[in-house]
Order: C-alpha cells, then structure tokens, then sequence
RNA sequence: GCCGACGUAACUCAGUUGGUAGAGUAGCUGAUUCGUAAUCAGCAAGUCAGCGGUUCGACUCCGCUCGUCGGCUCCA
C-alpha cells in the first residue's frame, strides 16, 4: 500500500506500485494529459516511473516553467534522432536546453540553413508517431559499450562517478540523459528549428568542432506562431536598418565598430544627453571629462595594463606608450588627487560621458549593440564607508526616473564575492551588506547571482525590458575596493585622520550607443517627440507656399523646434505618406486656407487631423510636450 | 580570433550552365500646381568589396584580404 499525499495535503492510497502518470489519471484524465513530469522530494521524474513509497507529489505540468524545459530537451532528443536517421555517421554530444529553446551539438561535417527544413520534415513524423520516452538505468560499463563509437559520450560517460547512469529511449533512438522526459512525442505540438552554428567541444577553441543546431518547441502550436510573429516583429524593427532609414546612424569598412552619427542622430544623441544631464544636475553630480589616451604607467597602476591589455589599443609617441581608454576610471583617480578631500565634501558625484575604445573579437561585433568605441554614462562618487547605502538607494532612484522616461520597466541583480578577488573579507562584507541595504530599502524584488561579481567588488546590474518585452542589461552599480588603495585615495575624516574613501562605479544608460540602439528597437521608430530628430515636418501644398513655409519654419526653429520644410514638386498625398512612414510626429500642411486665416493644420502619427490651430497655441503645446519629455503620440 | 553564410547603383534586391550588368525606391530635369498615405515622362547613376589566379574571355570558378550577418557562456 502507497500512500501519496498531494500539494493541498489531500491523501490518497493505491495498491500497488503507482506510476506518476496513474496518480495523476486518478485526479482526472484531463489533468493527467497536461501533466509532464512529477516532482518528489524536489526531484523531477518521469510520469512512467512506479513510485514504490508513500511520498509527498506535485505535479508539473505543460503549464509550469519545468514543463516547457522538459519538452524542449525532449525536443533537442527528437531533433537528433531525426539528425542520425538523415545523417548516420553522426556522433551527438550534449543538447541543453536554453533560454530560448533549446540545441544540440552534434560532430558532423557542417550542413547549410536549408537542410533544416529536412530536418523538421523527420522530427515531423517522430512527433506524429507519438514515441513513448522510457528510461533505463545502466552500469557504466554498459554504458560505456553501447556509446563506444562516440568519444564525445565516452567523456561524459567517464567524468560520471556517483550518479546513476540512465539512457533514454523513444522510438528506435538511444541517449545518454539524466532526464526527466515528456511521456511521448506527440506532446511537441509546435516546434521551428532556427539556426545552425559552429560551436566547439566543452567551448574549447582548442577541441573538435561541432554544429550546433539550434530549435524551439511549445506544448502549442498557437504559442510557436506568437513566437515566431515576435522575431519578425524584431527583424522590423532592427535598429541596423531603422538606423539607414531613418537617417540615423551608419557603418564604414575604414573604421569597423565604430558608428559614424549622422545629423538626425546627432539630433537625438543630443536629446538623450541633455536629458542625462538635467537629471544628473537634479540629482547632485557634477560633470567631469578625462583624456582618452593616457600613458602606459596609469595603466600599469590601475591593473588594466596586467588584466585587460588585449582589449586596448596602444600608441607610441615620443617613445612613451601610450593606450587609448578601455575604461574612464583611471583618468577619474587622477582627477581626484588634484586636491585634498574632506569628509565633508563626501560623497562627491563625477559624472563623464567618456569616450572609451575597446578592441572586440571581430566576430563580436554587431550593430550599435556591439561596437569597438562608445560613450560611456560613467560617474565616479566617492564616499565614506557608512554612504554606501544612501549613495546605492541614490543611483537606483535616479535610474528609475531615467527609464520610466521612455518607458522602459527593469529588474535587478546583486552579484556577489567571485572566487578571484582581491579584498579582505571585512571589506567585502561591509560593501555587499552596503547594496543589500540599499536594495532592501528600495523594495524591489532582485536576483541574486552569487560569485558573479567583479574581482574588485560586488555590483547590482539593472536589466530593462523593452516593447517587445526583450531584457538588456544597461545600467549597473560596481563597488570598487581597489582602485582607491591602488591610486592611494583619501580624506580626512572628522578624526582628523587620514581614511580611503570607497568608491561606486555607476552607468545608467551604460554604451550610449548601445542604448541608443535599444531606443530605436524599443520605439520602432517611432520616438517621442522630444527625442525624435524631426518633429515637425511643414507640407506646402504647392510651390507658390514655399516660402510661407519657410516663414513658420523660421519662427518654429526660434523655439528651438526641429523643423523641416518638403518643397519638392511632389503631391500632397505623397509628401504625407513619406513623413508618415518616416514617423515624424507633427505633420503640417500649408494651404491658402491656412496662410489666409494664419492657423495650422496638424497631422498626427494616428494619422488624425485637426484644422484651424493658431501658431500660439501649436508653440505652447509642442513646447509643453518637449519640455516635459513626454511619450505621448496624440500631442494634438 | 574560430565556424558558417553573405558582399551587385545612395537604399532594397534580380542577374539563367563563364560571353564585361538590370528593376523598384531615392536623386536630377521637365510637365502637372494638386487639400490629407505613392501624378506622369525623361535623365543620370555601378572598377559587381579589394587584390591575385585559372581562362580567348570572370559579377559568375579558385585563393587571399577586408567588411557584414548568425553563432561560439548555458554540460548527459
């Protein structure tokens, strides 16, 4: 007799040996066909296995986080199945699942995008033969001879000490997997494959090169479909093409990773920094700015030259070495020491928008997202060691503030001591105790990701999430327990001893540029008013109006609105639609009627119309909606 | 850097088995002077990424270089 009690304390009995799939069937037959696997004692097993004591069980289901990751390793299973039936000779190594889905690495001769479609085809039929997945546990001897054709299994096989050894079955396909597995194929009800990639054995340059097939898999086809529409819906809105469109910001083979902004992108840069500057004013920074290029003894002090060489770019003048800067830090100690601190001038906020160059793996790079040089929202606050808490809380407010603005929702992490640091174990306790405080007071829920933090400190990163609903991490908050010992900081405390300030290394928009990517991905194009490079764009109906045009124009730009007049001798119709599809946000057509009564006519991106606007009032509304840097479309 | 794919006009792309390039958009010119999402006609525009090779002949085939894109952290 079993005894299983479930999650609500509900008991019930069973004769034999149940399987989890029995138990669940007893609760009813529709519960058990959404249910993927059952948890036991924080396990997760197989919905096939007999339960042989009486044990506490939940159940997963197609529902549950757990479940989808079951069915995409399944998932990842089928896809090498359908891989080996098309492919004999190849040797399957290890297929995760990911964030996104799922891969598998396999050792076979690389394969191009189109072989996915027969692929699928394959897993097609496995998923429609609805295979049953069973396991089975095997010594390691065994194990060692079914896989003894694959080196890659063998490892695997041989790195196993005191786990059991178990394989999976469905169909004619045999695999090394510690599982759990759905209870057959059938439940892969939408899947796509993606891409294809190289990847190498344990991520190791050194070892054999493997393709990596990538894939992704729902319980419902309806969800793969969402997805699916998601990517495209990203591809439109790919800051790289929206960026060539809109005028906004190019590439150039004379100067790989480093983006060349164009006016219009000026125009917006410009916008986002004064809006960074208004708000670090608001908040007590002050702006500083360091040399880009800077003597190799710097380096070589603040550890850089030791730990980060590869990434600089390095000059020789007048036979000193010179690097161009990875990082504003180092320049901002110097800054520091150009006079003596005390501890009532603490805390001291330095902002630097600082240009920095880093030399990315070629393959790296991508768009604005990955580039070789960008500015960096950087500041620098020193401070005594009992404001770590109010400094922290500080930039975390600023920072909401800041991405509320465009309407960016985030979360956070606090990363913790990593293995490699350097610091006494006081130091660190203090400044971690210093971000949990500050997190604490803030009140949001955060991640914490213990041993991830930099070997100088611990930090709390901010991730974003965008329209798409897409999560970048942009601005973060570092505790630096080096750089003040190394560059030898100080401040006379009220002990009128000398005391090493502790230091806060914080970005908000992290890369501009990379921000300004996200920005455009994030609004499509479409930006608010106050960012967008042309607001208003005047339409004369004929030529005879140009000049009219231009009047307002003038009088437009007086305030500071940016303003654009279209006098080709093209219709009406097709002036609008090109500033329609450009985005611009005020689109105003010039007529007699208009120039008669001296009003305006305004379009909206809604592409609503409202006629017999008096210039007064079209500035005060405009300027109002600038000024207050709001995200409304409907200005009018 | 490594693996794979790609690089044709300002932009988006076509170009059949190797016979030295074509469309739409943008631009320019002309006609039209127009009231809320594409008027018509004409013109101009490319060292086919660069360099080298094979060939009578290369955008096309081969090699190298540069650049772009997708990956290269996720441990059966």
């Amino acid at each position: 007799m079993i005894t299983i009690t479930f999650p609500d304390n509900a008991i019930k009995q069973f004769d034999d040996t149940p399987t989890g799939m029995q138990i669940a069937q007893s609760i009813s037959e529709g519960f058990a066909r959404n249910c993927v696997a059952v948890k036991i004692k924080d396990r997760l097993l197989d919905l096939s296995l007999p339960i042989s004591e009486d044990a506490s069980v939940s159940f997963i289901t197609t529902n549950d986080a757990a479940g989808l990751e079951i069915l995409r390793h399944s998932s990842a299973h089928v896809m090498a199945e359908a891989v080996l039936k098309l492919y004999p000779d190849a040797r399957l190594t290890i297929g995760p699942v990911v964030e996104d889905g799922f891969y598998y690495d396999i050792d076979m001769p690389p394969i191009s995008e189109e072989a996915l479609g027969a692929i699928e085809t394959e897993m097609k039929n496995i998923v429609t033969a609805k295979n049953t997945f069973t396991r089975q546990v095997v010594s390691k001897d065994e194990a060692l001879t079914i896989f003894k054709d694959n080196p890659f299994k063998l490892e695997l096989i041989n790195e196993l000490v005191d786990q059991e050894i178990s394989l999976y079955r469905n169909g004619n396909f045999i695999d090394l997997c510690r599982g759990p597995h759905i209870p057959h194929t059938g439940m892969i009800k939408g899947f796509k494959l993606l891409k294809i990639s190289g990847a190498y054995w344990r991520a190791d340059q050194a070892r054999e090169q493997l393709q990596r097939l990538y894939g992704i898999s729902f319980f419902d086809k309806k969800q793969l479909n969402q997805y699916v529409h998601l990517i495209e819906e990203a591809k439109k809105r790919d800051h790289r093409k929206l960026g060539t469109r809109l005028d906004l910001f190019s590439f150039h083979d004379e100067a790989a990773g480093m983006p060349f902004f164009h006016a219009k992108g000026m125009d917006m840069w410009n916008s986002l920094l004064d809006y960074w500057r208004d708000e670090h004013k608001s908040a007590g920074y002050v702006e500083t700015k360091t040399p880009v290029m800077l003597n190799r003894k710097l380096w070589e002090q603040s550890g850089h030259w030791e730990n980060y060489r590869e990434n600089m770019y390095t000059s020789v003048i007048d036979e000193e070495e010179y690097a161009i800067k990875p990082m504003n830090c180092p320049g901002g100690m110097i800054l520091y020491k150009t006079k003596a601190y005390s501890y009532r001038d603490l805390p001291l906020r330095a902002g630097e928008v600082g240009l920095v160059h880093r030399h990315e793996l070629s393959g790296a790079l991508s768009g604005l997202f990955r580039v070789r040089a960008f500015h960096q929202d950087d500041a620098h606050i020193f401070m005594t060691p009992d404001q770590i808490g109010e400094e922290v809380l500080g930039v975390l407010k600023l920072a909401e503030r800041i991405y509320k603005r465009f309407g960016l929702t985030f979360h956070l992490e606090l990363s913790t001591r990593p293995k490699k640091s350097i610091g006494a174990d006081s130091q660190w306790e203090e400044a971690t105790n210093g971000l949990k405080a500050a997190l604490a007071d803030y009140g949001q829920d955060y991640v914490i990701n213990e041993g991830d933090g930099a070997f100088y400190g611990p930090k709390i990163d901010i991730h974003i999430k965008d329209a798409l609903g897409r999560t970048w991490q942009c601005g973060t908050v570092q505790l630096d327990m080096a750089l003040p010992e190394r560059f030898d900081l100080s401040y006379k405390g009220q002990d009128n001893e000398k005391h090493r300030p502790i230091m806060i290394h914080r970005v908000i928009y992290g890369s501009m540029e990379r921000f300004f990517g996200i920005l455009v991905e994030h609004f499509a194009g479409r930006f608010p008013l106050w960012l967008t490079p042309v607001q208003v764009i005047l339409l004369p109906i004929n030529q005879e109006l140009s000049d009219y045009a231009d009047q307002i124009k003038k009088s437009l730009e007086a305030h500071r609105i940016r303003c654009e007049v279209d006098k080709r001798n093209e219709t009406l119709k097709k002036k609008i639609r090109e500033a329609q599809v450009n985005y611009i946000p005020l689109i105003i057509t010039i007529g007699d009627k208009e120039k008669e009564t001296n009003t305006l006519s305004v379009r909206t991106l809604d592409g609503k119309v409202k006629m017999g606007i008096s210039m007064d009032a079209f500035v005060e509304q405009v300027l109002h909606h600038i000024k207050e840097r709001t995200l409304d479309e409907a200005i009018f």
